[in-house]
This record gives C-alpha cells, structure tokens and sequence, in this order.
DNA sequence: CGCGTTTGACCAGCGC
DNA sequence: GCGCTGGTCAAACGCG
C-alpha cells in the first residue's frame, strides 16, 4: 500500500487500460484471466486511493483538527479511538482524519478501521476477536468499557512478532451489535501474514460484501474471496482455513504465493467464475472500462 | 507448567 | 489544576 497505490502512470492506468482493450495474443486462457485480474486489482487499488483522496480533501477545509471531533451523534473522543454509534460514514473518517494527521509523511493511514458481521449472542471479548481474525494472531493485553458503549472493547497486539507495533482494538457497535468493529493501528513490521485486512478498510459496511467463504466459495479451494459492492475492492484470502497444518496457516496471504500451476488454474477459475456471477462488479468494471476508452479516445478523432 | 486471558490499577492526554 | 476518559501494564487466574 506504501508504494503500491502511487498509481504508475504509464503502465498502470495507460498501457494497462489500453490493451485491457485489445485481445489478448499468445497466451493461454489462465494467463489472459491471471492479467486480467492483475490489472483489476491494480485498477481497483488506484481508484481507491484517488477516491480517498478526494475524501480527504472533501472534509478538510471543515475539520481543521479532525483528531478532535465532536459530532453529536458520533461521540468519539479521538480520532483511533473506535466510534461504534455510526456505522455509515465513520469509515470514511477514519481514513481521512488519518490523512490529515499525516498529509506527507504517511500516505497511507495508519489507522484502519473495518467491519464484520458477527454473532450477537457472542457478546464476549474473545469470540469478537474470533470473529474479527484476519489472519493475523493477536494477544489480547486489555479490556475496557468506554464511555459511548455499553459493550467492552478488547485491545490486542500483534502475537506474530513481538516488536511488532500493530494494535488492534475490536468493539460491537453500540447500535447493532451484530456488527463488530475493529480498528488496526500502526504497520505489521514483518513480512509474513502481510495482506491482513487493509483492502477492507475504508470500504464501508461489510453486510455490503459479498463473501465468497458464505456462498459462492468452492470446498475444493482453501481460499475465500469477497467483493464489496462498491465495486471498488476485491480482497483474496489464501488463509488455509480447511486444512489443520498450522504451517500452511502460517504463509503469506499474498496472491503470488508459490502454488502449484494446477492450483493457480483453478483458483482463476473460480475467481473468474465469481466476478462473472457478480452483476454488480461486472457493473462496475464496465464503467471503469467505459472511462478508460473515453479518456483514450482523443478529441479530435471524433 | 506454560501460555493466554482477565481485570484492577496506573498513566497520559485533553477539556473545562 | 482537576477531573474525565482512553490506553496500557502486570499480577492473578484459568485452561489445556
């Protein structure tokens, strides 16, 4: 997300858009589809940052000190803290308060916040880190009742490595509390189980993701795939979840994991086979495509 | 017995 | 300066 959202203007939005047009020549259908993922993604990832920018920018002529923000509904008394009383736009917050706190430095926020749909009879602290595992392991060091929420936030660090800074803190949502959320702070500085749930954050509510792992997944791929329906993000996640070898678990969720070429195929497959079954992603791409060939087109061929 | 969780105490930041 | 609140620490506790 460091460097990787820098959108390179040559061939990430021109080269790529331009033979995302064309057919694709001498290669086989699986490296056609594994491209064509690729772009998407990078596609994707580009039109996010942008998108957050512009939010950004958005809120910031009205919130000079947007670490301090006291909305009468939201009552959130920091910036990292969790504000589980609006669900709607506090994503969105999070990111651009981020922004602001660092409008050079950081480029990417250091504060992520997302959500999960979880059991509300689970209402205590270890099945809602349960709930909101993303692939990482984390040790719980606290618990606390604040003030704007009647259910207790878990605080956990990063288990993997322990001069690892990440923390993360987990709460239900005060007003639907079959909605947990979890809000990451700080960067995993080691390398394994990097892809974590950063993809997600920023991206909304997540009932609006289509989750792969609840219904359209195959048993036969130890991966789960969800689909927000902004179309904006698509998040593959490799975690082993079927198989018991906590080794595997401990692989790097990265999409060029080292699998074999017969994995590779089905998995393209069934990704493809998803994005197809999705209408609105293929709504969303048709746009994204659409805007490309106007802004390709140049303006004295018309 | 080791490891993770719980929970009360403590600390720091902020507003009044 | 004081009080409130969120965040962290660390000893006690529980479980496998």
């Amino acid at each position: 997300m460091d460097d990787g959202d820098g959108s390179s203007p040559t061939d990430g939005a021109g080269a790529g858009a331009a033979s995302g047009l064309l057919p694709f020549f001498s290669r086989s259908p699986v490296e056609e589809l594994e491209e064509k993922l690729r772009r998407l993604t990078e596609e994707n990832r580009r039109l996010t940052g942008a998108l957050d920018a512009i939010l950004a920018g958005h809120r910031a002529p009205h919130r000079p000190h947007a670490a301090r923000s006291p909305s009468p509904s939201c009552a959130t008394a920091r910036a990292p803290s969790l504000s589980t009383s609006c669900a709607a736009r506090e994503d969105a917050d999070a990111v651009a308060a981020s922004r602001q706190q660092a409008p050079t430095a950081e480029p990417w926020p250091k504060v992520r916040t997302i959500r999960v749909r979880a059991d509300a009879s689970d209402a205590d602290a270890s099945s809602m880190a349960e709930t909101a595992k993303d692939g990482h392991q984390w040790r719980k060091y606290g618990q606390k009742v604040t003030r704007d929420n009647p259910y207790p936030r878990a605080y956990f660090r990063c288990a993997f490595a322990p001069s690892c800074p990440v923390t993360k803190k987990v709460q239900r949502c005060a007003e639907d509390r079959s909605m947990l959320v979890a809000t990451y702070e700080g960067e995993h500085n080691h390398a394994a189980k990097s892809t974590e749930t950063a993809e997600f954050v920023g991206r909304g509510c997540a009932s609006h993701q289509h989750s792969a792992a609840g219904g359209v997944s195959s048993p036969s791929l130890p991966c789960s795939i969800s689909i927000n329906s902004s179309g904006r993000t698509i998040t593959l996640d490799l975690t082993n979840q079927g198989s018991g070898s906590t080794a595997e678990a401990a692989v790097p969720r990265e999409v060029d994991v080292a699998v074999s070429p017969e994995f590779k195929r089905v998995l393209v497959e069934e990704i493809v086979q998803l994005l197809k079954n999705d209408a609105e992603f293929v709504a969303s791409l048709t746009n994204a495509v659409a805007a490309k060939v106007v802004e390709k087109i140049p303006d004295r061929s018309l």
